[in-house]
DNA sequence: CCCCTCAATGGAAGCGCTTACAGTCAGGGT
DNA sequence: ACCCTGACTGTAAGCGCTTCCATTGAGGGG
């Protein structure tokens, strides 16, 4: 089944040729069709559509020595997250006529030379979130290429993107506290420099400013088993003691995963969620809002921290230099599971829309 | 703050003048290096590492025609479905040592362009789910490139991959007759060769295979909001005429979200769910676990489609010619919302692992 | 009517890598 | 000693495009 050679067809020659004119005229008129007569490149033009004529990036990408490609590395995608930033992400790239190409963080081995090919194809690297690679990996590519990270400690010479974490963290916990909760746990390990780490802190700010000491901290990761084992840990202990839960009346987790695990355990139990124990998550994810009760949580703008990724890595590119970090704001979402009772039915959430211009 | 031009660092000749060869042997080292002998091998790879080399893949590329790299036209994704399916493809791909350039079909004007640009820098093009690009955009591609498709209607010369529908949609429309319900409608506008379509195909031969007919069929968009609001149309019926609920006992909808937005909205009116209305999705979202009640729903392997594509993909353009379309079993997945009451508390699925081997 | 200007085009030199093809050199066989 | 073999390595010709420098004409000004 000799197939024609794929990924040949007809080059910039065979177009010049049809159209009667030299390659340099093709090729401008690919690039700034201003410098053509309209006759002539509406000639080339027709000799490219019979042709069915592909531009090979490549052979651009090699003269111009800019691939005209932004490169992503991201931990194994789970969860709306991470599609969340990389759509945004994208939009934007494409929006500067910037390519995406993908990179999952896999097995450590291989991890090395997959950046490194990733390298050799694009003009600058996205880091995000930690998982996908470790500080030296990034500080390694950021000595080769214009480098940002979102949602990722910080790094030198690289741009960091964030969603707020500690402030509206503290909000949620003051929140709690307005709630009447005195005795508030976390949930989740807050490895240092990850967005965990900063929601942590900004409970721990809460709960100093108000006079009160954490009551638990379950550094379990941040997923949905974890937060099922810790749900049967709670209720058997809760069995033991005849006793209060081990002295909680909230917890505070670290994302909604470990949040709808033990709302949904705990009410399963017969545990009076918020009555007994008031739970909130983190991300605002669309199982939130189904949960019953309603999952309290904290909306990030994730495709517009994605959007701002991109348009900084291509100035960068462009050539201005760092600039600080970035933060993106998050906003409360109020529901049931704190304690609160918002009337609304199922409020659900406005289209994302990718902010077209960059702030700082 | 002159940067040194992006993208360009050392070149093969610099690592050959360091390691005191010539540029075939370095090039020969970061290929084949088994035609270099073990002295040289190291020498090259030292001054390498020294002088931080990055290979350009577009000179590779060019070289050798071909990019090494797969194409991936997505909808803007939302939910867990694209990602997944991204993923699995991912994944295979870079066990094949082939890098994933995404695209994102965006307005129609700028997707022709953006297309053009895709299909010029990589081998081979994945077209995910309708909605991404058009037949004849499909068509057009495949004249040019090995084209997969994945979960979207069938085109010429063009590997299809999908996720078992309508089998899958028999049974469990059976499955709800088996529970004693008779008046079954079905909620998805089935647009023609996509999954939705296949689904309600395979509800109306379930139907008609048990003699019944179709209780009603609502024809609309597969998303959150057209459920709620449909969900709000038959409550208000309901009410008007303090009758049955439009003659309805059984809803099978296109996808979770909207079966979730019908349950959900439903259950908050009091409506019996599945008592006096049983409502089966589709997906086996996370939300469908945590709904209450559960949602019963179809689990569909999503990233080893992904997976599958894109071996199929490297084969194509390895030569291979053109196969039949390829079919990947799902199975049904009984919650409470359809009438049973499995006791089990809360199953989360394993952890979606991707199979090695291509199965046909 | 000549010269200059400017717009439109063509010629040709790379961009960094792969890969025939052609050497070079050390051994081994005779 | 001579030839052959085989393992390495070097030379150089592209891969398809961009772009600097001409070159060519067609007006316009004097």
């Amino acid at each position: 089944m000799a197939e024609r050679s794929v990924t040949s067809g007809p080059t910039i020659y065979e177009v010049a040729a049809r159209a009667g004119v030299s390659i340099a005229t093709v090729s401008r008129t690919f690039s700034d069709s201003s410098k053509v007569a309209a006759r002539t490149r509406d000639a080339v033009l027709d000799a490219a559509r019979e042709l069915h004529y592909v531009p090979a990036a490549a052979a651009r990408a090699l003269a111009v020595r800019r691939s005209k490609a932004l490169g992503v590395v991201l931990p194994h995608i789970d969860g709306p997250y991470y599609a969340e930033l990389l759509v945004g992400f994208e939009i934007a790239a494409s929006e500067l006529g910037l390519s995406v190409v993908l990179a999952l963080a896999g097995p450590q081995e291989r991890r090395s030379a997959a950046v490194l090919d990733l390298l050799g194809r694009v003009d600058g690297v996205a880091f995000m979130a930690r998982g996908g690679a470790d500080d030296a990996a990034v500080l390694e590519v950021a000595g080769v290429r214009p480098t940002v990270s979102v949602a990722r400690g910080r790094v030198d010479g690289v741009d960091a993107f964030y969603a707020e974490n500690r402030g509206t963290a503290r909000e949620l916990t003051e929140h709690l506290i307005q709630h009447g909760h005195r005795r508030i746990g976390f949930v989740g390990r807050p490895e240092e420099g990850s967005d965990i780490g900063r929601r942590h802190r900004g409970y721990l700010e809460a709960l100093d400013a108000a006079g009160l000491a954490p009551a638990a901290h379950f550094a379990v990761a941040p997923v949905e088993h974890a937060g099922l084992e810790l749900a049967d840990q709670l209720l058997a202990e809760q069995r033991d003691d005849a006793g209060g839960l081990t002295g909680l009346d909230a917890l505070v987790c670290g994302n909604d995963e470990l949040a709808m695990a033990l709302v949904a355990r705990m009410a399963d139990a017969g545990i009076d969620i918020p009555g007994r124990l008031a739970i909130t998550g983190w991300d605002d994810t669309v199982t939130a809002r189904y949960l019953t009760p309603g999952l309290t949580s904290v909306r990030q703008e994730v495709a517009e921290l994605g959007a701002l990724a991109a348009r900084r890595l291509a100035a960068r590119i462009g050539g201005e230099p760092e600039q600080g970090p970035v933060t993106v704001a998050s906003t409360l979402v109020l529901r049931r599971s704190c304690g609160c009772d918002p009337a609304a039915p199922l409020t659900f959430a406005p289209i994302t829309d990718i902010p077209t211009k960059e702030s700082s």
